[in-house]
DNA sequence: CGTATATTTGATATCCTTCAAGGACGGTGG
DNA sequence: CCACCGTCCTTGAAGGATATCAAATATACG
């Protein structure tokens, strides 16, 4: 197993460097541009939002800790989360544009973030082709999620969008090591969980209701976990391909039977 | 208003080229690759498949004329639409990699595609920084219209739904030149429109219905118009916004207001 | 310990789906 | 030219999934 053979990633990188670290091999100055690209950073609070619908985006933020939302307001009041941004998930990343958010975002919980200019994402494009393949694959990685979450609203029912949302979180936050094979720290509310599925909070409430009594999954504290993960995968029609690593080696492992054998 | 002085586009320029011309200055070189890109074209039967879900991409695909869909068929076996391509729109973009497609793409009509090998858009990357910035703009784009689906089938009632997407079509028409401030002819049975906007064919058509009847829209022989398009766009809380160009100038008109001027 | 926030539960209303079948339209072959 | 056939559109009736309204309970927080 030559799997030594990519250069070292240090205990401390980012969860950023982390991402790309996994499927890449990463030169020393590379890993170094990506950090240094982090220095300028802010922590905002739990509840407040950094981005407001309609006005220009100058930066592009990379989510360092915490969970974060994106999410709109629709004419009739209603609120939809469009995506939830985990550590090293980039929010904006090809915003090189003077154009107005289409979107807000606001932190679900106390997060850091990275503000980066937008001249840095040209740079690496230029001068480190191997990581703009990286960022260009985490903007199609993107693109897979919100298709995933369509389907999700458009042909599952509730109970299954839920399952298919809480395993996705799982194997998202056990990409950037922060969830083990036992399950992972629910940062949402049921009322967040249905505003990103297109649910009520009442349904969503009950639905999560028959999901455990169907041992579907469990929540305890706030700390999620799937006794039967393959009852689970199968109930909720979940096929984690959409969120594969970039990759340019073949035969990466599931990630689901690969997280959840841990 | 040096409009004038970007270079001239050809009458007989390819959708792409047409759609990128829009909003970027292309020199005859850029034109010339983008051009001798597509070289390698396909021609696709009304209701082929050419992409099957699960199957290794090997190219990247480019509408040249016609309409095609992406799609996902659930365990469940219902068929989710993900999204509608148009001319001058990309499948797999950035798929320089031997994934697995996670969808599966058919022809809605009789379609001609051009079949690009992955290289060629890191060529772009590496020789055209201008070009880059313009795909890596539509990928992002194709992002946008992904989360606006999300935010109409999880927030959006089905009339609002079908006549939003509606205006998208329109808009995304006109953006290749394939519409006019009249309307467009709808490639798409209402049993299409429901696999793309998560409702049922019934439904669909009853929508439609109340539509008409309220004049939010108007269809004769499978051409839509909107006779009243402010309450149209009012009604269906149409924000072009997500369907905007990518631009390094400020101040593009809007689009509806621009298109039904015409 | 008290207040705000989040979860849970019940009852009712609505949107949408499903099932079923009739009608319109366009194409094709005799 | 017309009969036939497939596809799409349309309409009716009934059932199911989910929303809304309302209130009680639990949990977190200062």
């Amino acid at each position: 197993m030559p799997s030594e053979s990519r250069s070292a990633i240090p205990e401390d990188a980012s969860p950023l460097v982390r991402r790309l670290g996994r499927s890449m091999l990463l030169t020393a100055e590379e890993v170094d541009y990506l950090e240094t690209m982090q220095v300028n950073q802010a922590s905002v609070d739990k509840g407040d939002a950094f981005i407001h619908d309609g006005e220009v985006m100058r930066l592009t933020f990379l989510v360092r800790s915490g969970w974060v939302m994106r999410y709109r307001i629709t004419a009739g009041g209603r609120r939809l989360i469009i995506g939830v941004s985990l550590p090293g998930d980039f929010i904006g990343l090809h915003v090189s544009f003077n154009t107005s958010s289409i979107y807000s975002a606001a932190a679900l919980t106390k997060s850091s973030l990275a503000l980066i200019e937008p001249v840095r994402i040209l740079e690496i494009h230029r001068r480190f082709p191997v990581l703009a393949s990286g960022l260009d694959w985490m903007t199609v990685r993107h693109a897979n999620i919100l298709a995933e979450h369509k389907v999700s609203l458009g042909a599952r029912t509730a109970a299954q969008r839920i399952l298919h949302f809480l395993l996705e979180l799982w194997t998202r936050l056990e990409q950037v090591g922060q969830a083990s094979g036992k399950g992972f720290e629910l940062q949402l509310t049921q009322e967040q969980i249905g505003d990103c599925m297109g649910l009520s909070t009442v349904h969503v409430n009950r639905s999560i209701g028959r999901l455990c009594k169907e041992n579907l999954m469990r929540i305890e504290k706030g700390f999620v976990s799937f006794p039967q993960i393959r009852r689970s995968v199968s109930f909720a029609d979940f096929d984690d391909r959409f969120l594969m690593d970039f990759s340019t080696k073949p035969g990466m492992p599931d990630l689901i039977n690969k997280i959840a054998s841990n």
